[in-house]
DNA sequence: GGTTTAGCACCTAGGTGCAAAGGT
DNA sequence: ACCTTTGCACCTAGGTGCTAAACC
C-alpha cells in the first residue's frame, strides 16, 4: 500500500513525505499542475476575494516536472522529504527551458506522481504522465492556488519578504538602514533562522486566499490556499 | 566497439566525447583519480621541474565521481560532450561531501569509466568501480597532473586568471582600475569571450608541467601536464 | 624553510520586490 | 482601468587568487 503524507510547506515549494514504497524498486517522482476550472479570476480588493471574471484562456499542453533526484530507489525516496523547490513556472507559452506554463489569473492544482520504473518507458517533460498500474497520482485540495504577476494583497507580500532569504533586502530592518543599524541588527537583536512559509502561517492569517507569483522571469513562488 | 575521444579541455574540467555506445542501452559514466607512483614531489623553481622528494603518503581509499547526468541512455551520452567540471577535490581525509580525496604534492591520473547499467548493481561513490564485462575504463597520459595547495609557477597563475571567469578580479585590466577604465574596457576594447584552458595553451608554454590546485575549499581546478 | 590555512576583496550566477513604463 | 514587463538595487550562494598567519 502506497501512502503519501503531505509535508506541507507550500512556500517556496511543495514538499512531500513518501512511505510505503518497495525499497528495492526504482521510481520516478514527478509533478504537474492542472487547471481547477475553466474560469478566469480577478481579485476584488475591498472584499479580499477572488471573483470569476470570464472564461479561462485556452489551456496549453501540460508539462511535467520530473524530480531531479529521479531515478531513485523506493528506499532513497522514503529516506528524505521530497521537495519541489526547483520547479519553475512561466506564463510565456514559447518557453522551452522545461518550465511549467500557466496562465495568470487562473486557478490550478499541483499533482504529485509516483511512477514505478518498469512502467515508465514514455516519461517525458512534454508528454502527459502515464496512467494505470504502477503509477499513483496524489493531489491535495489545500494546495490549490491562483496565479498572478503582481501581488494582490499586502499580507502575502509581507509573508514573502519575511520568509524568503532572497527578499531579505526588503525587510523592514534591511531597507534604508545605516551601517550602524546593520551592526545593531547583527549583534543586539536575535532573529530566528529564515524558514519557509508553512501551511499554518496561512491559517493564522484568516485563511487568506493563496496566490502564485508568475513573471516571465519564471521563478517559482507558490502559496497554499484556504478556500475550503 | 566502444571509443572515447578525448575532447581535450583540462581546465577547469576534463571533457570527453563518447561514441560507439548502444543508443538504447543505459550507462553510468564515472571518474576516479588514481596515484601515478608512490612518490612525493616538490617543485624546484630555478629549474622549473618537479623533483622526487620522498615516498608518497599512505593512499586514501579512492572515491568515485558519478557523472550527475547518470543514468542515461547511450544516445543521450553520445549527443553531448561529457564534462566533469562539477567534480570537487580535497586534501581533507575527513571530507564526506562526496569530494575526491587526494594528497598534495603527488602525481595522479584521472580515469573515465563507462559502465553498462545491467552490470552496475554495486556502483557507489565510496566503492571501487567494478571491472569486467560491461565496464570500460579510459585514461589519457597527457592528463596526469601534480597536486598543489599554492601555485608554484606564475605562468600557471596567469593562465588561470585569464581563463577562469571567477578570477576576473585579478586580471590586469580588472585590478586597481578606475571607474573610467572599466568603461573604457567595456566600450573601447574588444575582449574575446572567456574560454576554458585547452591542451594547446599548455603546448604553447613550452610543455609547462601541469599542476592541480587543492585547497580545503575543495574547488576543482585541474591542469594538463606535458611530461611526455 | 617550505607548505597549508584562514580571512579577504572581487568576481559569476541567479533569486527577490519595487517602481516606472508598457500593453490591452 | 487593470494587468504585465523591464530595469534596478539588494540579496543568497559560491568560485577565484592574494596576503598574512599558522603549521610543521
Amino acid at each position: 500500500m502506497l501512502i503519501i503524507t503531505l509535508y506541507m510547506r507550500m512556500f517556496p515549494a511543495m514538499r512531500v513525505k513518501i512511505v510505503g514504497l518497495d525499497p528495492h524498486q526504482q521510481y520516478y517522482i514527478a509533478m504537474d499542475i492542472v487547471p481547477v476550472d475553466n474560469k478566469r479570476y480577478r481579485y476584488v480588493y475591498h472584499s479580499s476575494k477572488w471573483m470569476v471574471a470570464g472564461n479561462a484562456d485556452s489551456p496549453v499542453p501540460p508539462r511535467v516536472y520530473i524530480h531531479p533526484d529521479s531515478l531513485a530507489s523506493g528506499d532513497t525516496w522514503m529516506r528524505q522529504v521530497v521537495s519541489f523547490d526547483k520547479l519553475k513556472l512561466t506564463n510565456n507559452e514559447l518557453e522551452d527551458q522545461g518550465h511549467i506554463i500557466l496562465h495568470s489569473m487562473h486557478k490550478y492544482q499541483p499533482r504529485v506522481h509516483v511512477i514505478r520504473k518498469d512502467f515508465s518507458s514514455e516519461l517525458s517533460p512534454t508528454k502527459p504522465v502515464p496512467t494505470g498500474e504502477g503509477v499513483k497520482t496524489f493531489s491535495f485540495p489545500e494546495t490549490v492556488f491562483t496565479t498572478v504577476t503582481a501581488y494582490q494583497n499586502q499580507q502575502i507580500t509581507r509573508l514573502k519578504i519575511d520568509r524568503n532569504p532572497f527578499a531579505k533586502g526588503f525587510r523592514d530592518s534591511g531597507r534604508n538602514r545605516t551601517g550602524l543599524e546593520a551592526i545593531m541588527e547583527t549583534y543586539a537583536f536575535w532573529r530566528p533562522p529564515v524558514r519557509t512559509l508553512t501551511f499554518e502561517d496561512f491559517t493564522n492569517m484568516q485563511k487568506q486566499q493563496g496566490i502564485l507569483f508568475l513573471k516571465q522571469r519564471d521563478h517559482m513562488i507558490s502559496y497554499t490556499t484556504q478556500d475550503a
